[in-house]
DNA sequence: AACGTTTCCGAAAACGTTTCCGGAAATTTT
DNA sequence: AAAATTTCCGGAAACGTTTTCGGAAACGTT
């Protein structure tokens, strides 16, 4: 691939290439003249700079690593279309990589984006991250990184997160409305922040209404739609099924629906259940599932710009936590009363 | 970022970056113990060649562009992860472009790609794109380029597929063995070969079977789920529903099922559907969706490995098309017999 | 021992751009 | 008019690596 070279600029014009590179970075010290004399040879020309020698030459790459545990489920998805938009806008290119939720291949893919020279990373960590001490040594190194989502308190970096506690808190005030007498919460891998919280939420809307809770109401689960459909299978085994499923999120929900279903349970009749971070499957399915939506574009256009200003600024970064509201979206799922 | 160089570790060593370069190059002609010592040092001085200065010198960025119409159905991440599967193992990075089933997006996705000096470019086009004499430009630069799924007939360039019209012969096959006396098809836009021949085999179905089929059962729809839904409204208004549909694809399907659970219209009792392509989706809705499977990684894998040919090949590549075969999973949407 | 061949290394040039510095010409100030 | 300052250009060096070529040393053949 033979492309058009500054020296071939700069023959044409009979000038120096530093004439043309100075032409097209916006120095000071080229006459507008010349300026405008390189810019239309260079069109007529087909030429604009090598973005690689750039790359070499100013130290920065103009790449943006992106690092999400998975991107079927169309969270992430939604999530990077936030940050391309950003950074696209900013002349950033960026390189997806995904982790199939597994923390091996999250270290190989953060290690790839490191030798690939990234201006910066931003991270969502897979389920069952190991990978926590590697980022802290990035992040010593003063390495550009922004987490969201999926975060660990103990990094010291920048992080865009969700108020997984208040809206928690009000989707099991809504279950608790319902009049159920006995909701469990299924709350995906409790090592993660998000799961906690929102753990927290359902225990404290509990408490607001003076109802005792009892640690059994809490299951550990993944987050994949068979992890739902495992525990309940489990709880319809030893015949202790309850009358409300509050779910970590949507897969979750809908894995557990599933198995409702397949067993002839009714919803939100018999079990009524409500889940979280709005997948489109949620207004889809037969009874539509209730849930809670979180601003998922927005969360990535927050992250970017967070990313942005760390990369911009020469000193060190002051780590900042912006945390985002959403909405409950009440469905057929989880209605009782009306 | 100050990073060791080649330098560092060849002056720490006593010898010249050339000899540096050669061990970590797998050069004929360097001593094997001169190799061992320089690794060992580079390792311990945690010295790897810095990827973009390699990129300039070999002219090759091992970079690879997919472009795809959007990536909120996991149609399209699925895909990219065969691609990234098979290009990671050979030292390629994926840049994933998406271009929200817009035209000019998917030329500024092309041309960022092109700009950014990738080895080659895997595509698939948004619905309506006008960027047919662009691309047909690359080629004749002979810009490696792949298309897979959403293909132009016009471009001479390697192509995966899917068999759409036997996987659409047997689905409509399906239905008709069902007893229905009406089936129409929701045919996608008809400018994509995939629309054509799922189209044709849901023609030829009919005429195995000596039914009369009148050009009031094509629909010409879009692919989105809020597509399926208008013409099922539309449908039900002007009092013209068939007792069979045929969607080119799930969310067009799930769309108008949703529609018609929504009029209070039984599924598959009143109308029987199938879908095409097999989101997860499919199996997760009441009742579950009859569905085409398309064997999305292997269509990944198997362009990467046409595209990873092209690059490699320094003659002239001669364009290869690939048809992939797939399953029908009968569910209850479709079933009236038993 | 002399000659030819092979091995293995170092130096220089290349890749395409940006940056820095010096010098010449033009302009302004004294 | 002379001196000081500003403008604007070209040349050289840098970025970090790979490739090419030549030369010295070791080895093999006559």
């Amino acid at each position: 691939m033979k492309h058009v070279t500054i020296k071939d600029v700069a023959k044409a014009l009979n000038c120096s290439i530093s004439t043309v590179s100075r032409a097209f970075n916006n120095k000071y010290d080229i006459h507008p003249d010349t300026r405008e004399k390189i810019l239309k040879m260079a069109l007529e020309m087909g030429y604009s700079p090598n973005p690689i020698a750039r790359k070499l030459t100013q130290q920065k790459t103009y790449n943006i690593g992106i690092v999400v545990p998975e991107f079927i489920n169309p969270f992430f998805p939604e999530v990077i279309i936030g940050i391309q938009d950003v950074f696209l806008k900013k002349g950033y290119q960026t390189l997806i990589m995904q982790s199939n939720e597994d923390s091996n291949t999250e270290l190989e893919n953060i290690k790839t984006l490191e030798n690939n020279f990234v201006d910066g990373i931003i991270l969502s960590l897979s389920q069952k991250s190991q990978n926590i001490e590697y980022i802290q040594a990035l992040i010593k190194k003063n390495y550009p990184i922004v987490l969201f989502n999926r975060i660990n308190d103990s990094l010291p970096v920048s992080k865009v997160v969700f108020d997984d506690y208040k809206w928690a808190f009000f989707a099991t005030e809504h279950l608790i409305q319902q009049g159920l007498k006995k909701i469990i919460h299924l709350t995906g891998p409790m090592q993660h922040n998000f799961a906690k919280n929102r753990a927290k939420g359902f225990e404290d809307a509990h408490r607001k209404y003076g109802i005792k809770i009892s640690h059994e109401q809490f299951i550990e689960t993944g987050l994949l739609i068979e992890d739902g459909e495992q525990i309940i299978e489990h709880l319809i085994k030893i015949k202790n099924l309850p009358d409300g499923i509050f779910a970590v999120n949507d897969p979750t929900a809908l894995g557990a629906m599933r198995a409702l279903k397949r067993n002839g349970i009714k919803i939100p009749q018999d079990i009524a259940i409500a889940g979280f971070s709005e997948t489109p499957m949620a207004a889809l399915v037969d009874p539509p599932l209730t849930s809670v939506l979180q601003p998922t574009t927005h969360m990535g256009e927050v992250a970017a710009e967070l990313l942005y200003e760390q990369i911009i600024s020469d000193s060190l970064a002051i780590p900042n936590t912006v945390v985002l509201s959403g909405k409950l979206n009440i469905r057929e799922s989880s209605k009782r009363l009306k």
